[in-house]
DNA sequence: ATTATCTATAGATCTATAGATAATGC
DNA sequence: ATTATCTATAGATCTATAGATAATGC
């Protein structure tokens, strides 16, 4: 554990003041601002922001990678169970229902859009091991895992953008809708979807809360 | 038929390439230039461009839409068939394929990103009549067709992505494996699946060529 | 003494218009 | 005579740094 100093402290509170107001202005689709703006918004002096990053560009670069990080530890909480499906299957449930739990953080994520569902970090590779990992176990059809975490990936990225158009969703019943779609795509039977889709689900707050620390 | 003056050709004219500009800048994804840079590529003086847009975001809009008009009068061309499930089907094949033939129009689209799925317009209607007539016919399950069509969309725009990122990658066993994967999800066997994706499909240059005019 | 932040600003860049020029209409 | 385009540029806006100030380290 490297000693953090006051100084690295106060250097780490600029540098995530300036991540937070980046990531509130993405939220917004307001790229296109001076630089000035960002600061004032994190409440930090112009110059601060050259000292952290060289041009906007890198600012709003680390503030995406940022969001997709907290969502993958969120996933990784989950409790393992012996049916792949099964565990695909709360991922996805799970997925969509942070959606609409964290409105600003799904926003910052769209805004990068499709770029992520072909990114080798975040949500995807989870995906991908979980996919391949079915089909290993027989449970889903045996297809190119390439293109199905593509669609998957797509697929979540959509609905999220329609959850966000639309506040009047019912967005566990879409959640869980999205779930039997892709489980039907996967091979399964449409009832064999539909009663893994209606497990119980750890509660998605309290998953919110376990990762917040971090 | 309103007669064109030849001032209405000249005006026209400036106005597309403006527009080819813009599009040239978005499949780039440089949309923070300069006026006089756009001007420069299409050819015009800096004043034309105030002539016809207010500001380069009513121009970037206007890029973008006409680039999925044009992607969607492609579509219309399919010729009909009885049975639903292979109508769409063949949508969903020569949609990924229109990526591979068509990279600069597909990274307009790309740009656009996720709002296309949310969108009115373009494919996404198109995509939701299929669904819908799949269902109607008992051909496909009975499943929310919002919620379809939102993967469906966010899934084949992930694909384009994956494909754009990927030049290695054989669009067409990837279209038509998209098209099998999609099948499977509204209810089809595995077997119905793979049968209509090995159908004839018209030929890409031809349908091309038949919508250049327009 | 060192390191981070802040303030002020020089210079670069960009927008949007005014007025000139060129093309078309009749 | 009218309409579209083009050129030149005033004024607004933005970037990025230099130098001052404040906080921390030892």
């Amino acid at each position: 554990m490297p000693t953090q100093t006051r100084s690295d402290q106060r250097r780490a509170r600029t540098r995530a003041a300036l991540i937070a107001a980046a990531q509130k202005l993405l939220a917004e689709r307001r790229t296109n601002v001076p630089v000035l703006e960002i600061t004032r918004l994190a409440d930090v002096g112009l110059g601060s922001f050259y000292n952290h990053f060289t041009d906007k560009d890198e600012l709003f670069e680390t503030a995406v990678d940022e969001a997709l990080e907290r969502f993958g530890s969120i996933l990784d909480l989950l409790s393992d169970h012996e049916d792949p499906a099964v565990v695909f299957g709360q991922s996805l449930r799970l997925t969509v229902r942070l959606c609409r739990r964290e409105p600003a953080l799904t926003r910052v994520l769209l805004h990068r859009g499709l770029e992520i569902t072909v990114a080798d970090r975040g949500l995807v590779p989870r995906a991908r091991r979980d996919i391949d990992a079915g089909i290993a176990a027989g449970r889903f059809r045996n297809t190119d895992s390439r293109i199905a975490v593509s669609i998957v990936g797509g697929g979540a990225l959509s609905l999220a953008a329609l959850l966000d158009a639309d506040p009047s969703l019912d967005a566990d019943a879409a959640a869980d809708d999205f779930a039997i779609n892709i489980l039907c795509m996967l091979g399964l039977s449409d009832s064999d979807a539909v009663e893994i889709c209606r497990m119980n689900l750890p509660d998605v707050d309290d998953l919110l809360v376990r990762t917040e620390s971090a």
